[in-house]
DNA sequence: GAATATCTGTAACATTTGTTACCCAATCAA
DNA sequence: TTGATTGGGTAACAAATGTTACAGATATTC
């Protein structure tokens, strides 16, 4: 059995699924900045997250970017299911923020699993209630927080799903994600470094603890 | 059986499924403004929309809500499934914009029909995909759009799911929604009749047909 | 009908965010 | 080593949004 399925899943599916999956599924490493998924593309397997970090994005019509949320391990993509289910396209983009190891499972399965399993059930139930939640906050951020107070939530969150208080991007990455300007970004994470939040490098950003 | 469920969901799930819906569900008549869910609470029963328009609402810790999206016939709350399940408490708000009839269906039986009827899983993960979906809409609306456009664009949604051009809100119901500030809302809407696109009344704004 | 509350319009101003322009320092490529 | 590129700081200004204040019209209550 794939050691990386066992290790992490083990305690989620039951065994008989453990083994269809490690039948059918493909164990993958994907290096960092890799695109997972595109927006307006088809999907044709579904990953699960063993260890990494996937940021999922959204874009609009002049192609501006905006950061939805991370995926982390034992997480699915969400939009997967349906998309396979449906014939629909994807509405996001997916960008492997660190090295990222995964397992493809075919989507022809998941339908069979959804009768079959009931671990299953739970696990792609759980996957689009949790995913819903992060789209709460993220809606949150942007309607009620102001951009100094989205921009520190914005390393937290980075600092967490990385398990590191460095942040290694540049000041424009961050406009990007933010979808705000450079200049704005450089003001506020100034402003921040004087309240003493976080300590400002050339290509990294140090989160003071508190 | 009960004619509504009948008439509104008979393509939908098998007939089986449809019989036990119809033993176990309550039918129900919702006037307009009657709050369905609150932020907190647990969730007993699930709603199946027969008619009738819901929209959901989530809040910061000030008390200022904003419109996330809204819930026609046909509809269900993707909240409901997962929240009884794990027994997590409610994210958002639901109030009915107009009168709504709605099927109500204990929480206990979705996992039995989850594993029984292939219908009642479809349509359980074709509700999750169009609530992510309606979760990318808004965050688009807040992301990228400007207050004006924004606007426009909540007239536009509300006078679909209304079936009506003539939108029945107060300046200041609409600023609650949307959040911003009232005085806002009626600089921008003078702006968008001085353009136009809609007409300005005491109590009630008509969408000018384009 | 008078008093009160609600709804809308508008002006003046403050704050936040976005834009343009230009600087210097660090890094990279030839 | 020189020239080019990239990252970041900052000033000056523009635009969008939020706030306060007040006036007039309409509706409601007593």
């Amino acid at each position: 059995m794939i050691k990386e399925l066992k290790d992490r899943y083990q305690h989620i599916f039951e065994e008989a699924l453990l083994e269809e999956i490690n039948q059918v599924g493909t164990y993958k490493e994907i290096p960092e900045g890799f695109k997972l998924m595109e927006i307006g593309n088809y999907i044709k397997s579904m990953p699960l997250l063993v260890s990494g970090v996937v940021k999922i994005l959204r874009e609009d019509e002049n192609g501006d970017e905006l950061l939805l949320y991370f995926l982390e391990q034992g997480d699915t993509c969400a939009m997967t299911l349906t998309c396979c289910m449906g014939q629909t396209k994807s509405e996001i983009r997916a960008i492997s923020e660190t090295e990222t190891k995964l397992i493809m499972v075919p989507v022809h399965k998941m339908e069979e699993w959804m009768a079959k399993y009931h671990s299953w059930r739970k696990f792609i139930l759980q996957s689009y209630h949790e995913r819903l939640n992060d789209l709460f906050q993220t809606v949150d951020s942007i309607a009620f927080l102001k951009m100094d107070e989205r921009l520190l939530k914005y390393l937290k969150d980075k600092a967490r799903v990385t398990n590191d208080n460095t942040i290694y991007s540049t000041h424009q990455q961050i406009a990007y994600e933010l979808h705000t300007s450079r200049v704005v970004v450089s003001r506020l994470l100034k402003k921040l470094e004087n309240m003493g939040q976080v300590e400002l490098f050339r290509n990294y950003i140090k989160l003071r603890d508190e």
